[in-house]
This record gives C-alpha cells, structure tokens and sequence, in this order.
DNA sequence: ACAACCAAAAGTGTATACACTTTTGTCACC
DNA sequence: GGTGACAAAAGTGTATACACTTTTGGTTGT
C-alpha cells in the first residue's frame, strides 16, 4: 500500500500551512488541489484525511476541507501537553547526555543563529521548532520525536509566523543556555529552563491575538 | 467530507487489533474487509490509512495492511513518552483537583473492579486504560486526553490482553492509591504513584515476551 | 527430486464515473 | 427594491474500472 505521492502533497500542504501561505480557514477544494498536483482526487483525498489527523485541516461533511483554525484554548492545551513532555525529556536528557549528543544540538544552534541573521522567517521558525524534535532523536526516542513533531507543527500553525526576528532571538539564546545545563548534567535546572522557554513562545502568542481571519463571524465580532 | 462509515470501520478493527482477535502480522485484505462490512474499497482504505496513523496497522507498498507488531524497544518508548505525559498530569490534576473530579475517578475505578470480578477480560483492560484517559478529560484538554487515548491503545495492542486478572487487580487498586493522593492534593505523591504504576504495567509486559506470531521469521528465530 | 521459469490468480494503486448535497445566481412575485 | 423559490453549477461521497505488482501453482528441463 501507500504511494509516496499522497506524502508529497502531505508535505507541500504542510508547509504551505504552517508558513501561513494557506491562512487559517481557507478551502481546501479537492479537484483545484488534484489540478494543482496533476492527479487524482483520490490522493488529494487521503492527503486531506492525513492532514486532518494531524489537526492542520479539519474536515466538514459534504462541505470540504478547510485549513485549520486552532482555538486560543486549543493553543493552550497544546503548550499545556508541550510543557508536559519536554520538561521531562529535558531532565532525562540532562542525566544521560553525552559529548557528542551536545555537539549536535550546539550546531543546530549555529543554524538557527544564521537563518535569524539573515533574517530567514521560514527557516528560523522551522530550524527553532527542530531543535526540540533533535533532541527527543538523539534520546533515540522515536515514538517521542513523533509525537513532538506534530505538537509542534500544530503550534506552527498557531504562531511561529508571528514571531518577530527579535522574538527568534530570544529563542536562540533560550536554546543555548538550555543545551548549557544539558551539557552539565543539571537536570533540575534544565527541566526549569525548558519550562520558562515553553512560558515565553506561549505568552509572546497570546499576545498576538489580531490573526488575522477568513472566518467572517469572527472577523466581524 | 468524512461520512461515518469510514468511523465504524476503524473502531471495530481498532477493537478486533486491540482485543487481539486480529494478531499481530494478519493481513488486512481490502476486498475481504470491504465485503464484511459491505462497502466499497474506497472506504476500508481510508480506515486503514486511519489505522496506520495511529500505528495499529502497517501498510507495505503493493502488498497490502498488516496488523502493526510492535517491537520491544519501540513498546519501551510509547511507556516513557507516557510516563513523562502522565505523571505531569498526575502532579497538576492534584494541585486542581475538586471534589467533583475525585468522585468521578472513585466511580470509574468501581466499574473496573466490577468488570474485574466478573472476569471480563475486554471490559476491565478497556477501563483500566481509559482511567488514564479520564484523568486528561477531567483536566479539560481534549489534546492530551486524545493523545493520551492513541498511546493507550499502542499499549493495549501490546501489552493488555496478556493482563492476568491478578494482575488487572493489582492496577485497579493502584489506581485508588492514587486517587487518595490526588483527593489530598499531594502532588509528588501522585506523581511517584503513577511512575511506579506505569512501571508495574510496563514491568508486566517484559516478562511475558512469548507473544504468538504470525510472522514466520519471528516464530522461528 | 530440485530448481528455474512462466502463466494464472489475487491484490494493490490510481483514475474515473455517478449519485447526492451544498452553494450560487437568477427570476418571478410581492 | 427586496424576498422567496428554483434551477444551474460546483463540490463532496462512494463505487467501480483498469493498470500494474506481487503471489501462487504448476510445468519443464536438468
């Protein structure tokens, strides 16, 4: 089973939705899409029923498919299960973490550091959303890096394109001391850090609450 | 878009996989399925698509759906990402916890030991996994509690049919332990009771590694 | 008897067809 | 001019058709 054109249209949707290009609310027509991919609605509609498992399109019966529009109290339980999971995976990092695993996230690091310098939006929101994913991989947890991946691309949607270069920044440094007290083995500390990292991307969210919409109901309440 | 009878399809074979009347390796024919439910491929299709998201059904290229076999290693990680989950949720529902809440757990747990008692195999693995999920109900995030509902069910393909009724008691009266510290708002209690609770289960599952097989290479090994 | 090979059968992958629902636009009527 | 009804258009939901791949079973040659 399963072709790898499904997961192309996947990735290319994905994409699209997380950097915003496909603003929340936007139809989602079968047929445009197959046109746009030259196949079939048959893909484009398993593309569709993935996209919507992982909450980036919700699906509406005999009306379509439309581009996610998460809740401000979605978003919350979302950062609530985030917090939930990587403060742990941080302390249990920090007591296992060898040289090599801490090479890795300090050059991760220097990528993030260059896509904010260059004032590259796209690849510092993607590269700043990595780091955590790096880090529950080099655990050797996959089913974790799974799992976060999506967490993360749902958070995506909710803000990373609202995130200023200097918001970046202050990511970037939260990354580096963060990888600091990985590096020492102070658990306790890292798992604090983390914690205050996960506040600081959640309250520089709720902040921003003129999205703007294609929901007329809303856009007009 | 999204009728129901793709949801039907996918909560029976949950079921079928999770109550190991399907084992592990079986194959899925799309035909077969198709005509025992009486619909068309189109639909199994997108319930085994469904299925493999939430990695009850693998799907090889051109050979068709298998019921998933998770591996040891891969059983150990959806346990850690559970017990960093669960005993976060653990410490918050107990800073939060109202009287309300402690009475619906206390009931939940006297329909796992009636279902207990009565040796219902299905119904008491089926309660003593949606405790967890309650908990996350009752904190009011659906996200947790619908992640919480898919690892759970990762679980249960591997471990739950092979749940000992002793061993079923066992859980149901950790479960009131716990509950007496969530009542209590003990936080670290709660929170080293469902580590230790979590490990008991996992424990469990380590011992028992004669899983049968429909892979021939694994019987025979 | 064993191996390689070929043909039939079974099964998956994608496209297309068609029924049915929702949306849109028009026209008659008030 | 505004409102309701109705017809056309657009779009989704499911079934079916067909090409292509894998599996199976038998046959031939050594």
């Amino acid at each position: 089973m399963e072709s790898s054109s499904t997961a192309v249209i996947v990735q290319a949707l994905t994409r699209a939705i997380v950097e915003h290009r496909l603003l929340p609310g936007s139809k989602l027509a079968e047929q445009k899409l197959a046109d746009h991919f030259g196949v079939s609605r048959t893909l484009v509609r398993q593309a569709l029923l993935q996209l919507s498992q992982h909450q980036l399109v919700t699906l509406e019966p005999a009306r379509g498919a439309f581009v996610a529009a998460p809740s401000a109290d979605e978003a919350r339980q979302v950062f609530a299960v985030r917090r939930m999971l990587e403060c742990e995976m941080a302390r249990a990092f920090a007591l296992q973490s060898t040289p090599a695993q801490i090479r890795t996230l300090r050059a991760h690091i220097v990528l993030e550091k260059n896509a904010i310098d260059q004032d590259d939006a796209h690849g510092r929101t993607e590269l700043l959303g990595d780091f955590h994913v790096r880090m529950a991989e080099l655990m050797g947890n996959q089913v974790l890096a799974q799992m976060l991946g999506q967490l993360i691309a749902r958070c995506a949607l909710i803000t990373l394109m609202y995130q200023s270069s200097r918001e970046a920044r202050h990511s970037n440094q939260e990354h580096m001391q963060l990888v600091r007290a990985l590096a020492a083995h102070d658990a306790d500390t890292a798992a604090r850090l983390m914690a205050e990292h996960l506040a600081h991307v959640q309250a520089n969210l709720e902040l921003e609450r003129n999205v703007p919409s294609n929901d007329i109901t809303m856009a007009l309440s």
